[in-house]
DNA sequence: AAGAGGCCCTGATAGC
DNA sequence: TGCTATCAGGGCCTCT
């Protein structure tokens, strides 16, 4: 599901949602996620008041007051969820209102609020929560991580550096969350196919213009794809259930069999296996 | 050190 | 229809 526009989504809502609230509660029904959720998760969290949600990369980060952090990553299936909570009815206990987008199995985490919870889905278990205990560890927990597309940080020497010797394909530097953070599969091939570049193509032989083609394409497409609420393909939603549209503007990603959609070019759009993940590509236009 | 490949896991869909 | 095989938005690990 995620990639780093559509955590971008996904952190907006839950900030503007969740700010400011302490958490009452933490309900956790499967510990057994990518890694194991601590035994004191819950009462570490319970009582904690959150002043904002970032995110760095495909990972939001939770603020809590005196440099308490809960990194939550999505993996490749994990969403978040909100329900409102019901006033309280007459004969029956506080509940919740239904949420028809919130999936009946998988629904690993509760976070309880005064008013509303938040739950955490994720079919796979490829995503992960994370307690980090003050800000220098924040610090050191991406330390190894490239800059985000956005960064100054993401500039030509950078990249055009980072790739002298690189023997390795290009669209394989994309997935590289230690050259570059948030770009992932989907995104790849788009930028890709926005700079001209054969993704097979060899890190060590792009030129600075092509360099400098990926970095520009990268921040585009990723801001567009935020602007446009995320692409939901399979199920993807924001946490209160609507969809992004950016998956409306895929050139390649998924389109093998289809025209290029580039103005006078009559390749067509081609699908193949890099390091073991699908990667789509024009066959004639991308050099 | 860099690169290749495998693995974690469940569910949807394609193909027979 | 019903089975099996393949593939899915990520990231970590090991081996060479």
């Amino acid at each position: 599901m995620p990639e780093l526009p559509e955590v971008e989504i996904v952190r907006q809502s839950l900030h503007k949602k969740i700010k400011k609230k302490c958490i009452q509660k933490v309900i956790i029904r499967n510990r057994n996620l990518r890694f194991k959720i601590p035994s004191y998760f819950e009462s570490f969290l319970k009582d904690k008041k959150i002043i904002k949600i970032s995110r760095f990369s495909k990972y939001l980060i939770i603020h809590f007051q005196n440099e308490n952090y809960c990194l939550i990553h999505l993996g490749m299936s994990g969403t978040i969820h909100i329900l409102n909570k019901r006033k309280p009815q007459k004969f029956t206990n506080t509940s919740f209102y239904h949420s028809p987008f919130l999936p009946e199995k998988h629904n690993h985490a509760e976070f309880v609020f005064d008013n509303l919870k938040v739950i955490y889905n994720d079919p796979r278990r490829f995503g992960f929560f994370e307690i980090i205990k003050n800000h220098q560890d924040l610090k050191k927990r991406f330390k190894s991580m490239g800059p985000e597309p956005f960064s100054n940080k993401f500039n030509l020497n950078y990249v055009f550096n980072y790739f002298k010797n690189k023997n390795k394909d290009i669209k394989s530097f994309l997935l590289d969350q230690r050259f570059v953070s948030g770009i992932g599969n989907i995104y790849a091939s788009e930028i890709l196919f926005a700079s001209k570049i054969y993704p097979f193509k060899k890190a060590k032989r792009l030129n600075r213009d092509e360099c400098l083609n990926v970095i520009l394409n990268s921040k585009k497409i990723l801001q567009k794809a935020i602007n446009k609420g995320g692409s939901s393909i399979r199920d993807f939603k924001d946490i209160s259930g609507n969809k992004g549209n950016f998956q409306k503007e895929f050139k390649v990603y998924k389109q093998d069999g289809t025209d290029c959609r580039r103005a006078q070019c009559k390749g067509i759009i081609k699908k193949k296996i890099i390091s073991n993940r699908s990667t789509f590509f024009c066959i004639s236009c991308q050099k």
